[in-house]
DNA sequence: GCGACAG
DNA sequence: ATCTTGTCGC
């Protein structure tokens, strides 16, 4: 069963004339963080059944009394249960010998399209020797700490198209720097068998042990565990975020980020950020083209002027 | 006033 | 992630 088809299985189990808090849909869901996405959702899909019956919080839109017996599949909590049984088959040992390519994936939005980009990079120059792109509908909305769930429809999709698959792939995104210890990076390589690193632009669990010089990287600790670093690349203050997907050691991991940065981002997220992104446009432009272009359906088209050959 | 959780 | 144009600066 999918998101929406969860949502919807919980609003209608609202009462005539009752309301509900989107925390509490959230809650019934089984993670109360999906709170954000639910509003976004019902916002954006007001024909859900008693959508409009989902007040904020303050029940201050509340025009009835307040309905939180929901019963039925909590969605979350059984990915949540997914991602920690996912999290004891990471492996941290180096599931390679000498890295000869590296991969990077990235997904880039367009209301509930996305677009997926993977290059793959021959680590000894940094030149691209094989780059898929795919786009597809995404049901699933983001909610912190299940990214995976919204990006690997995706990603596999990309993966299944590749020739040759990458010594190691890099992903936008945590590895076991996660609060299930299995961040996106995780699942991806263990539902593709490859190894992964995680590579985040922004803290998500864990604190910084020690200070993070210019050019250096500092251990990210969780539970008095090290389960990633916080490195800084190139000039840039701000900190890459990097853990082990699968089959990489956390220093493994690191090593090879550090090798392949020119500026803050890695080579190959890099190069998928920007294909990724345009793609996106690409495809935008071209629907705008073809709405001008063909405003009716054949049948129904105005008959054309008639302008010489 | 605090916090606002990867993309 | 996305919404958004030109503009200021190294």
């Amino acid at each position: 069963m999918d998101f929406l088809a969860e949502l919807e299985t919980l609003l209608r189990q609202i009462p005539p004339g009752h309301f509900a808090r989107v925390a509490d849909v959230a809650r019934a869901l089984g993670d109360v963080r999906a709170s954000a996405a639910i509003a976004r959702v019902l916002r954006d899909h007001p024909e859900l059944p008693n959508a409009r019956r989902v007040v904020a919080g303050s029940g201050l839109a509340a025009r009835g009394p307040f309905f939180n017996a929901f019963r039925g599949g909590p969605l979350l909590a059984e990915l949540r249960a997914e991602q920690i049984e996912l999290a004891t088959k990471v492996s941290r040992r180096n599931g390679f010998r000498s890295v000869r390519t590296v991969g990077g994936v990235d997904v880039s939005y367009e209301g509930d399209r996305g677009f997926a980009t993977l290059v793959v990079l021959r680590a000894s120059d940094l030149t691209v020797v094989e780059e898929v792109r795919v786009t597809q509908p995404v049901s699933f909305p983001y909610i912190p700490t299940y990214l995976a769930y919204r990006e690997w429809p995706l990603i596999e999709a990309a993966a299944a198209r590749l020739r040759e698959r990458p010594t190691v792939l890099l992903v936008d995104g945590h590895g076991q720097l996660h609060p299930a210890r299995c961040g996106i990076a995780c699942l991806v390589g263990i539902r593709l068998g490859v190894p992964t690193i995680g590579v985040a632009k922004h803290p998500l669990v864990g604190s910084i042990r020690g200070s993070l010089e210019p050019g250096g990287g500092a251990p990210v600790v969780v539970d008095g565990e090290v389960l990633g670093y916080a490195m800084r690349t190139s000039q840039s203050t701000k900190p890459l975020f990097v853990s082990t997907g699968h089959r990489v050691a956390t220093r493994t991991a690191v090593r090879i980020v550090r090798a392949l940065c020119r500026t803050r981002q890695p080579e190959p997220l890099r190069i998928a950020h920007v294909l990724a992104t345009e793609m996106k446009r690409r495809q935008r432009k071209k629907v705008q083209e073809g709405l001008k272009l063909a405003p009716f359906p054949r049948s129904e088209r105005p008959k054309a002027k008639g302008r010489g050959a």
